[in-house]
DNA sequence: ATAAATTTTTAGACAAGTCTAAAAATTTAT
DNA sequence: ATAAATTTTTAGACTTGTCTAAAAATTTAT
């Protein structure tokens, strides 16, 4: 069994190894959890003890197949209970992290089997991220940022890089959400901005959205 | 903001003050938590400085009006997240206090008004305890014990004195459960027991189980 | 290769919450 | 009214998790 601080500290490793990060050093796990140095070196060594991860002094972190598997599993009922608050409660999805943060650390292998089932067994949270099975495997769909899109392709938004709630509501503000259909009409060399299509209208985007909006390219034929 | 540990002395002090205290002492929420006296002497003092409470030395406490409607939020969150589990995730009524223990302390206003909401409104738990409302008001509707009833005498069946997962597996054994109508055939003076009539058979309920059943009197005419 | 800059670890302190053991206050019994 | 029993508080210790500041190890620059 493992602390609330335990499981967080063995999310954002989780996070980082799947984001490709080689090194995962003390500093890197300290900045992504907003705390020092010195914490992340006490915390290494219980998880450690409890042989979720190795650990090469100066080296950095790598987690075992049972530290993915745990991992995994909080990141599963993250991603579940965001689907239940979008789902059934009517929350956006900019209102859903901070409460998944705190149901993710609920005890009850029966709530989240009968929540996958109640939920007809979602493959995705609500920012387009896959949501890791019970054995703790990830399916990764191709996706490309709207960014490497040419002129004339089209896709479906099926996710978000940046999921901060103010990202996210800009998107509502633009009419932009998972399942829509884009096409580029045109890219502006000058500042990368885009010019594209969606719902039947033109919608002028930046470079900064463009970089965080992931696109299912149609194979268009 | 109140941490989990402050939140679980709240719940057990309104729990007693509900159930008719006079006295809460310190010994009497010690033993009612399974802790010691001197670390709940140590929790008065900071509820105290919190002010949910006021305590008089060696008299015992008493929970202010804020105090109430702390502890009632607490117990309101507890309440619809047992309903939760059963209508929506399929728990029976013996496994969901355990979960609601950990739910109960999830912090999200929006959520837990959604809950109600999705939930329809609901005014009892699965154990037919009452579900306090946004303002922490509680209404108790009028029960009596199976064991007042009186030969001939009947009644639907609306709660459980002791909730315990044990009594709830023995009462699902004998095909009592909350809604069911049940009308006493006869009593035994000599054990307390008695001869009930539920879904038109006959059954023999021990004196025990009469006295942790909640009936609601139906007033034959 | 040595010095400088950076990263990581250690040492020591602190807050929350708990416990045991002893002291103090209160209640009950004689 | 005094003694005995009980309840409550205090004192001190321990655990978890955090922090700052300093020491140690490593990497980078010259
Ligand atoms: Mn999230
Ligand atoms: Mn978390
Ligand atoms: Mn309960
Ligand atoms: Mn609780």
């Amino acid at each position: 069994m493992f602390t609330l601080s335990e499981e967080n500290y063995l999310k954002a490793i989780y996070h980082l190894e799947v984001d490709g990060a080689k090194g995962i050093t003390t500093n890197a796990i300290a900045k992504k959890l907003a705390t020092k140095a010195s914490s992340v070196s006490d915390m290494i060594k219980k998880l450690s003890e409890k042989e979720v991860l190795i650990y090469k002094k100066y080296q950095g972190v790598k987690l075992t197949e049972f530290g993915v598997k745990t991992a995994a599993n909080i990141v599963r009922k993250h991603r579940l209970w965001e689907v239940f608050l979008v789902d059934k409660l009517n929350f956006s999805w900019d209102e859903v992290h901070e409460v998944a943060e705190q149901l993710e650390h609920i005890k009850s292998p029966k709530l989240i089997n009968q929540l996958d089932v109640f939920l007809g067994y979602p493959t995705h949270d609500p920012h387009g991220d896959p949501i890791p099975d019970k054995e703790g495997n990830l399916k990764t769909i191709e996706k490309s940022l709207l960014s490497t899109l040419l002129k004339n392709e089209s896709g479906i938004c099926v996710g978000v890089d940046d999921s901060s709630s103010e990202f996210l509501k800009f998107l509502d503000k633009k009419g932009i959400s998972l399942g829509k259909k884009i096409t580029i009409l045109d890219k502006e060399a000058f500042d990368n901005s885009l010019s594209i299509l969606i719902d039947d209208k033109k919608l002028s985007v930046s470079n900064k959205i463009a970089n965080n909006l992931y696109i299912k390219k149609a194979h268009n034929g």
